[in-house]
Parts: C-alpha cells; sequence; structure tokens
DNA sequence: GATTATTATATCGCCAAACGTAATATTACG
DNA sequence: CGTAATATTACGTTTGGCGATATAATAATC
C-alpha cells in the first residue's frame, strides 16, 4: 500500500544526476548518497543498467578510473537536463501540493 | 536532447494522480489538463495504460459513467500516497537545485 | 602471521511490467 | 460528411529491479 508497492515510480535516473549534481562520483558511491537523501537503495542491476542509459545519452560521462572506482560527472547537457527536469518537478510537487489542499 | 527524448521520465502516474487531484476527471479530461500543467502530451495507450494500473492498486476509483466519460477519483490511500510522493519529490527537487546551484 | 570474513566495487543475465505508438471503435457535433 | 471527443486494444521496445558473480581491499580472528 505505500511506496515500497510502488515500483518504477521510483525514478532511477533522477535520483543519480541529483547525486551527481553534487560532483563526480562512482557508482557505489551515488548507491549510499541516494540512500541517504532519498532513501531509496538501488540495486546494483538498477544503478549501473541507469547509469549506462544515461552515458549513452552523453548526460554524464566517466571519469579516469580511480583505484577501482569508475566516478562519473555531468556533462553539461546532463546539468541542463537535470535543471528543467527539476524545475517542471518542483513546479509540479507545488501545484499537487496546492490542489491536495484545496480540497481539504 | 532535450525533454522529449527522456522517454520514461516522464513518469504519468504522477501526472495523473496529481490532475485528479483537483476532482474528478475523466480520461480524455486529464489528457488535456495534464498537457496544460505540465506540457506533457500523454497518448492514449499511456494514460489508459497507467489508468489501469492506479485502479488496479486502489489509488483510484471509477465513478458511473456520465455519458460516455468515465470519471475516476482519488481514493483516500491514493491520495495520501500522492501526498508522500509529492512531499518527497519536492524535497529531491529543493536539493538538486541547491546542489546545482552550489557548484557554480 | 596466516586464514577467514566482511566491505567496497562493478558486471552480467534475466524477466515482468511500463511506456509509447498506432490502429480501431463509437458517438456527437458542426 | 468530416472532425472532435472518448475510450479500448494490441504490440514492440526499453526500463526497472532482482539476483548471481567476480575481485580487490580491509578487518577480524586464531
Amino acid at each position: 500500500m505505500s511506496f515500497d508497492d510502488m515500483g518504477r515510480f521510483s525514478d532511477p535516473a533522477l535520483l543519480i544526476l541529483t547525486s551527481l549534481a553534487n560532483g563526480p562520483t562512482h557508482g557505489y558511491g551515488m548507491m549510499e548518497d541516494i540512500a541517504a537523501f532519498a532513501g531509496v537503495k538501488l540495486g546494483p542491476g538498477t544503478l549501473y543498467g541507469a547509469l549506462a542509459r544515461l552515458e549513452k545519452l552523453a548526460w554524464i560521462e566517466p571519469l579516469p578510473m580511480d583505484d577501482r572506482k569508475r566516478p562519473y560527472r555531468l556533462t553539461p547537457s546532463g546539468k541542463e537536463a537535470l535543471q528543467q527536469r527539476l524545475a517542471s518537478l518542483h513546479a509540479i510537487t507545488e501545484l499537487g501540493q496546492a490542489r491536495l489542499g484545496s480540497a481539504t
């Protein structure tokens, strides 16, 4: 009934981009960051799958490996896409909350 | 490269629930409402498919047909789920925007 | 100091579900 | 008659999430 049954509702790409907005990080680090700020624990398949798709979109790009870590950073278009997406979602959340509120 | 290539990024369920937060509406009406407030034009398959899933989740329920229109309304649990989801997304968008902003 | 357990890190394969597009009714309306 | 409103169905592609696997490093135990 609660949030955990929401299936695809969780949108890993948004979480990853938001995590990278803080600066470059590697996959495992994102897992922890995301778990911290969003309370969502992405499995490896979900995370690295989404990373690959984002890289193909050129929204993120890999940096030289550091030890066994493969860091990524936002590309300019990735940053822009995230910006737009956040703005759009922000507007929607406010509208939604307003609509819910007015229907007391 | 812009928002239209985002594929699954658009999250029809959130849009539908947000649309219904304004009061009961039927599918076709949501399409227009959503296009108006989110700039996203959902195709019929996307819309009615998502409606069916939301109904199965008992987050929305159908009302008696009015003419050829099949209206839906939010159930209490749907309202609650939407509320939580909006709050969570709102927090994420603010964090994301803060992170992007501080990296000027 | 050697051996074992645990953590950090990433890859791969799989399957059900979701998305998106398009084709198909049907009724109403101009 | 043509077009708008409204909904259903079918189908192919992609994504999402789970689990298994590999490997290096670090910690714990004896």
